[in-house]
DNA sequence: GTAGTTATTGACTTTTTGTTCAGTAATGAA
DNA sequence: TTCATTACTGAACAAAAAGTCAATAACTAC
């Protein structure tokens, strides 16, 4: 007699991890509101039940969801712009060439667009986000351009509002194809995209 | 005896626009399923059965507003360019400033965020949305650019490209300052933003 | 003023979906 | 093999918000 291959598996560890995979990839494609905690569940190969057990209410679970896909991210970085020698434009596109990468295979860029849809409706977890993400990669790049500028790189200019300049871009060409690769006619390759704008950048930011 | 001032008047006519925008207002802030049609109605000083005497149901609010709400901003631009003389970048500046502005001012230009959110749940809205605006400005700012190109003002780039790395930004900063405008500590000028952008993107476009 | 018309109301029904929990079956120890 | 433990299920419950409609009050024409 075979074991006769039991209809689910007690994987108390594991499940966490998977719902709130799940729970990532149906937010960012459809919103808080407009997802069903039956279709995170069914993703996540459970029941509505277990992730009630895991996870306090639907909120709490969002919560988990953005605290746990945001925070790695920007480690690396960091240290890369400690140690760096040479050019600062090298830097620059170092740092660019590898966000565009991570944010065509990383799941968790989707987390942008969804971050920017339900702000208003969760002020705290807003608030976490911007520190956490926005503001600290903002001044990773101020970082950078300022040294640009105190080695004699780059031309004067306000490096806050530099930061902005260049990583706005980028994130508005995720979000964009995140929202409308079904109907845009001629969607842009992000890595293209990506050189193309460090391109103008770099002449952008040199003495004229 | 005064004339004993109705509790409510009947207006046929102004109900529609009323009940877009106060929806518009809402949408933009909390998104399509976060927002009741009863506080739609209670904003438009209505209840909400006459909510439904003007549109068949919330879907179809949706779509009012946003068909409502999109045309007519481009018609103008668009002249603007066909009639220009002078130097292209000084147009694009034109461009560029006047788009700044409006978005200040316009509770129309909350449509852009309203939209990233709500686009992969309204497939067709999107398509509409994407031909209506998005393609039709990346076009008129790939016209600009292509015209500076022929005329030697700036080097050869893909217009194309370049109208996006002309938009995004702009758009970006716009929406990231709905998102987190309560939890961001420096926020910033819309138009002093645009002034800056504007400075690289001539410098980045013209011959080295 | 009065009567007919209809734009508007507000209470009601329906639907949807978040939330709960008693029961069930997988697991590991004895 | 048996038993105790508990991760998991699934059906049932409750809340919230969409959608309906008979009654009402504002308006218009006479």
């Amino acid at each position: 007699m075979n074991t006769p291959l039991p209809r689910w598996q007690r994987r108390k560890d594991a499940r966490p991890a998977e719902i709130i995979q799940a729970a990532l990839t149906l937010f960012a494609d459809k919103g808080f509101a407009a997802t069903r905690l039956d279709d995170v569940a069914k993703l996540a190969g459970v029941t509505k039940g277990t992730v009630y057990l895991y996870f306090e209410n639907k909120e709490e679970l969002f919560k988990a969801v953005v605290r746990e896909t945001v925070v790695p991210a920007l480690e690396f970085a960091e240290t890369l712009v400690e140690e760096h020698q040479g050019a600062w434009s090298d830097l620059l596109w170092q740092l660019l060439s590898s966000w565009a990468e991570r944010m065509e295979h990383a799941t968790s860029s989707g987390i942008s667009r969804l971050m920017i849809a339900e702000a208003t409706n969760f002020p705290e977890l807003a608030r976490f986000y911007v520190d956490e993400v926005v503001v600290r990669s903002r001044r990773l790049f101020a970082d950078v351009i300022s040294r640009g500028i105190q080695s004699g790189e780059f031309r004067e200019v306000d490096p806050m509002m530099a930061a902005r300049a260049v990583t706005a871009p980028l994130v508005m060409i995720k979000v964009w194809k995140q929202s409308f690769s079904l109907c845009d006619t001629e969607p842009v390759d992000l890595k293209a995209f990506a050189r193309f704008h460090f391109d103008l950048l770099v002449q952008g930011l040199r003495h004229r």
